[in-house]
DNA sequence: CTGAATCCGACGAGATACTG
DNA sequence: CAGTATCTCGTCGGATTCAG
């Protein structure tokens, strides 16, 4: 019975590529000290750069501006410009933005499995070792 | 019905925390250059030092063992020392870096819907805009 | 209001040499 | 074999200033 389809084909752990697989280009994507933040604003509504800079506090404009047009780059978001006076843009998710949203949930997920990091057990698991082949 | 516990409490969605949320620590967790291929590595296979560094062509030893400790401070995957006279090292995914698997599928089958970055289209969806606020 | 431009410090990662 | 120690460089993010 040859499935000349794909035994355990799933992505990640199919890729037995030895260069880079598609889950870093994902992970470039959400890469950023406000990537974030930004798409957990955008899930609740469309955001204005000013909401967004006031819900974020600490960021800059020069990072936030950088950082939507990543993601807008990315198609993660949409950027809407109004040609009005004071000029105003809104940003809002994408389709390919929402679709996003589980995986983040799951990454968050594993993340409250964490907890506090780096203050773990410590077992070694150290094995007899009784063996010396070079003496 | 009142439901007091969690109405939409998904996680990331959930998290309105003006600061960083879990799914941030998870990130931090599997950022770094190499630490993807490590771990795509140890899936299949408790593997030495000396392999990952023949499955990882590029990286440094430096690198690799920083990576490595980061890894295994974290929890995600053990290092098991052979106190043997060539010494030898053994690295294997724990069962918190096996949960973390599923969330790497995600963002692998999240990462194929982008493709090529940066060529999107381009849809500005300007609107109309007859309104100023400010003449 | 939104954003560009510039300067700066911190960190990640590569190259290389050395060690138990 | 499996690291450690330096050095260097590129990138990221923050602060500030200027502009449409």
């Amino acid at each position: 019975m040859d499935r000349q389809g794909d035994p355990n084909e799933q992505g990640f752990l199919g890729s037995h590529d030895h260069t880079h697989c598609k889950a870093e280009v994902a992970l470039r994507v959400i890469q950023g000290r406000w990537k974030l933040l930004i798409l957990r604003e955008l899930i609740q509504a469309v955001r204005r750069f000013s909401d967004l800079h006031k819900a974020l506090p600490g960021v800059s404009q020069k990072v936030l501006t950088a950082q939507l047009r990543e993601l807008e780059a990315d198609g993660v978001l949409s950027r809407t410009i109004h040609p009005e006076v004071p000029p105003r843009v809104d940003y809002a998710l994408t389709d390919l933005g929402r679709e996003l949203l589980p995986v983040l949930d799951g990454l968050h997920a594993w993340g409250e499995r964490i907890g506090s990091p780096r203050t773990a057990d410590r077992t070694i698991t150290a094995p007899v070792a009784g063996s010396r082949p070079t003496a």
